[in-house]
DNA sequence: GCCAACGTTGGC
DNA sequence: GCCAACGTTGGC
């Protein structure tokens, strides 16, 4: 199973919102990057997300799971662009800000300290493990 | 609100 | 195919 980061503004698709639609999940669109295109493309039904608020919270909030392949994003009629479908696990008992992923030496090396710029990006199982017992879930 | 970093576009 | 100009994102 692979581990990955979902990076979403609250004002455009909150957390509150993912939970809402529950069991049936929902379309991760509106991707128009290649690099966030392609990671969703490697991903397969199963695997584990965080979900980021960037802007006013900057924390990882959420669990996510990946419930469908990529497939067509229906926002767009431009084949080039796809998306997979998520549904909320659990919220987390204490959200992981930013500041406290850049200051565990650990997570140095976090595409989201790295490239806070893309908006879905993979995770290492270390990283995974790490973020998850700050956050206070098991997952 | 500013600005750095990054991606995309289009002229050559 | 290169690169300058521009637009967008996100942290601060």
């Amino acid at each position: 199973m692979a581990y990955w980061l979902f990076k979403s503004e609250p004002s455009t698709w909150s957390w509150q919102q993912q939970l809402d639609k529950g069991e049936h999940g929902e379309e991760w669109d509106g991707v128009r990057n290649y690099q966030a295109r392609n990671f969703m493309r490697e991903m397969t039904v199963g695997d584990r997300g965080f979900f980021y608020h960037s802007q006013t919270e900057k924390a990882v909030v959420g669990i996510v799971e990946v419930i469908a392949e990529a497939h067509a994003d229906s926002t767009t009629d431009d084949e080039r662009w796809e998306c997979v479908d998520i549904k909320a696990v659990c919220s987390v008992t204490t959200p992981v800000t930013l500041s406290m992923i850049k200051s565990d030496l650990r997570l140095a090396e976090m595409v989201l300290v790295r490239n806070s710029r893309l908006s879905v990006q993979p995770v290492r199982e270390a990283e995974w493990k790490i973020i998850c017992e700050m956050a206070g879930v098991r997952a």
